[in-house]
DNA sequence: GTATTCTAAATTGTATACAATTCTGTATGC
DNA sequence: GCATACAGAATTGTATACAATTTAGAATAC
């Protein structure tokens, strides 16, 4: 009737978030007392948690010299975005297969739902949200649990960029991000259809051209990291 | 100029091997003092340890209760098989495109150097490794690094049941696993011709065929936990 | 016999202490 | 100036102690 989460897990959603938004900066040499003075928790239950962020790839390891943030590099973003295609379109493929017609009409409901508040101008991290929960929900349609597993922690990893990616397709196009609404339509109407071709052939190109955009994202990354922004 | 690994990774070394194996039953309960004594390690590295298992889906985590081993379903194993051929396939389309000749040459030895043990009756484990290393320097041959920690990650968890699988189907065949080597072949020969399209289908096929299989090897898997061997 | 309550034992959760190691800055030699 | 050596400070590694919680079993009621 109490808490249902551990300390460790309240202690593990936050540095979760903190790893994702980069509060560490990349390669950055982590302090186990300051974090643990600053998350409320001593330091046993923190390296609980930071050892399951290294095995899930957001902070690495060395032996005597304790924890790190994962480095930011075009390369390892690249690999971020190919591993989203891996996922994505087998996870499509399959959902072509397997998703009952009444899920498939829920999420075109979603789809619908979310279009006016997509299509204005709002809050570009809420606007990555809608996305990524839509992405996932695909994935979810497989009914494999694991690819939405390796789904999530896709996108955990690669957010902080995709985001700087989303304010710089709205800076250029004014507001508007053109082709990105009816890319998802595409892929749903594929979908619909149970055509596995074409809905892979749209998001493999959906998340390709967003990839193409990823070194420059990264760079920007690196400026807005070390440098004050206002 | 001493010892490079840490005591954690040590234990985490040996856990994961226990996990692998199901030296813990599925869905059992670990105890973490006797586990502390066996392994000769305190609690606090153990958990350590115990926790990046729990990242990675050997373990599963309930607060207050402790650490248990992860099920063992048909679903469970399905799941992983789907996941390889998402990462497989993948890796192998873009390894197609990027391998250096060398590379791909590198492997045709490879294979021709495991090809007498393969053929022969040798060890089943011994077998099993070398068709893991051939995966996985296929899916390297990606240059994605993500691809390649993902790919170690599900064969470490689905290793179980593919030794199964592997003896029986020796066994019904007689020594001989027929069709295995050639579908290796298949897909090298493939990737040489640097096709995708036939690549892919190579290694769905390959992998398709043994998911087939895997219901019916965990229910050996169950009689095997559970039932005293000899 | 079954269900319920209570108590003691077992187990997990976490803070802390201290050992082992690395890091930092200063002094020394060339 | 530059490299090296060294000492002290800082940091990580891990055992241990004890609190919090769950579990197991006995006693009781129906």
């Amino acid at each position: 009737m109490s808490k249902q989460l551990s300390n460790v897990d309240r202690v593990y959603e936050a540095l979760r978030q903190m790893a994702a938004d980069f509060a560490f900066k990349p390669d950055q040499r982590i302090n186990e007392s300051e974090l643990s003075k600053l998350l409320g928790a001593s330091r046993t239950p923190l390296r609980e948690a930071l050892n399951r962020l290294v095995a899930e790839g957001f902070l690495t390891f060395q032996n005597n010299r304790g924890f790190f943030c994962r480095s930011l590099t075009p390369k390892y973003i690249l690999d971020l975005y190919e591993a989203r295609v891996a996922i994505e379109c087998e996870a499509l493929r399959l959902a072509c297969r397997r998703a009952k017609d009444h899920e498939i009409t829920a999420l075109g409901d979603y789809l619908e739902q979310i279009e006016p508040d997509y299509e204005s101008g709002s809050d570009p991290a809420e606007q990555l949200a809608m996305d990524e929960a839509f992405h996932l929900r695909l994935a979810q349609l497989s009914g494999n649990d694991e690819l939405g597993r390796m789904l999530r922690n896709l996108n955990d990893r690669i957010r902080y960029i995709r985001l700087i990616d989303l304010k710089r397709l709205r800076d250029k196009t004014g507001k508007r991000v053109p082709g990105e609404l009816s890319a998802h339509s595409r892929i749903f109407l594929a979908l619909s259809g149970r055509d596995p071709a074409a809905a892979e052939a749209a998001m493999r190109g959906h998340i390709e051209k967003r990839r193409e955009a990823a070194t420059e994202a990264v760079q920007i990354a690196f400026s807005q990291l070390y440098v004050p922004q206002d």
